[in-house]
DNA sequence: ATGATTATGGTCTTTCTGACCACAATTGAA
DNA sequence: TTCAATTGTGGTCAGAAAGACCATAATCAT
């Protein structure tokens, strides 16, 4: 796996930006580096692509690789080309932005061969700052090469698109089978705002249930206190 | 500039999609290729990324080969890596969208040396087609490798972007000195749709007046028929 | 002068948004 | 059991924004 960089060659990666929404806070997943260079940082997961495998299939095999089972939502984020972005030599990252609803992930942390960790994003408005399980903070730059600013990229551009696409439901446990304030809590973590659920309900089906995106399972939820909500259905 | 490329290594370059409005319609700059593969088949101009450079100095660079002279707006539009893309080998397309006036592109294109051409982007319910300059059309399909999806990819994002960010400015003749008809004609010819000028006009000052991003410089513009413009000058 | 043309400002209606309230349906505590 | 707290759902209402449309201003061509 850690074989060496030819010098002299342009080497090809994609790296994982993989974010979910854990505890209702929006978090992303990293792995100690076990081998320098930044041994012992944190960085994103990432790959060598092969050649001849594209970029989203390379990224489809780390996911693979890094949470055995996961099938996530993955699109290209951004290609980061810094000619010295890594010091072993030259290596372009095609980064991708992977959503997954948490409890999927949950499964997957648990194997012991799974080495990544949740970090919580807090946004402040000085910009955002990870938090790790321990509950220290830790800054974006000090994450491996220039991984902090392949999250800042992506958490921007996750908000950016949330409210016009769908990427919101893959952050839900089950799009299938979903409630509005689940929803609702999806895009709170996200924007790192609170939203009103009246507005919010209003907005979502006027988007969504006129064109039969969405409709309602009828099936009603009985847990938690309070009322129990009508379930949802997404058609992707 | 043609030398081989090496099988079993993989090759990184850049490719710009030049875009423009002429005539008050959206166009793209191509150039005719003059070796294998795909020789005589109109393309998209690109450029190996050196090992020592950056994509975004790379962009640049080729715009600086392609029509010395221009200083175009530039961003990272989408990384193209099939691994049959290119029949010579495992070539990774990083894909630029360019914007620049066609005033200045003019000037460049007239150079004996340059040899891109300007193709309308014709606009139907079936997508888009290319006008070339002897009126023939062209499907986006029967450009060289994948660079009709280059294309198509790249006219939706401009589409796209244009009311939430300040590219439309870019396309402007005079980003320093224009009239909001100008504005106005570069969203139509974007969105391929007419606009109502005075709703454009309200909408356009309520976005960028109010914060000073736009000015007014009082200097009224005195050319074709009709009651002169104001102009306005832009803050980038 | 006159009409065509383009620019600009305004109205009016409809739609969308945000703030807020009322009530429904559940749980947990008194 | 009753009541308070909690969560979900529906509605109102005012203000903002968007779209259709008209009126007028300032130029040019004839």
């Amino acid at each position: 796996m850690h074989r060496q960089l030819e010098p002299d060659r342009l080497h090809l990666s994609v790296d994982g930006l993989i974010l979910t929404i854990c505890e209702g806070q929006l978090s992303v997943l990293l792995s100690r580096r076990s081998h320098p260079p930044c041994e012992g940082v944190w960085a994103l997961p990432g790959r060598l692509v092969a050649l001849d495998e594209s970029a989203d299939e390379a990224a489809r095999q780390l996911l693979q690789e890094m949470l055995p089972g996961v099938n996530a939502y993955s699109e290209q984020l951004y290609t980061f080309t810094r000619a010295d972005r890594d010091p072993r030599g030259r290596v372009v990252s095609i980064a991708y932005l992977i959503l997954s609803p948490w409890e999927h992930l949950q499964d997957a942390l648990a194997l012991p061969e799974v080495t990544l960790q949740c970090f919580r994003i807090g946004q402040g408005p000085e910009g955002i700052a990870l938090i790790r399980p321990d509950g220290h903070p830790l800054s974006p730059d000090d994450l491996a090469f220039d991984h902090g600013t392949i999250l800042r990229t992506g958490v921007t551009r996750l908000q950016g698109k949330i409210d016009y696409t769908d990427v919101s439901f893959h952050l839900l446990q089950d799009m299938q089978a979903f409630s509005l304030s689940e929803l609702q809590t999806v895009f709170e973590a996200v924007l790192n705002q609170s939203l009103d659920a009246s507005n919010f309900r209003r907005g979502i089906l006027a988007k969504y249930e006129s064109i039969g995106r969405i409709v309602q399972t009828s099936i009603a939820k009985k847990q938690g206190r309070g009322r129990p909500a009508a379930l949802y259905r997404f058609d992707p």
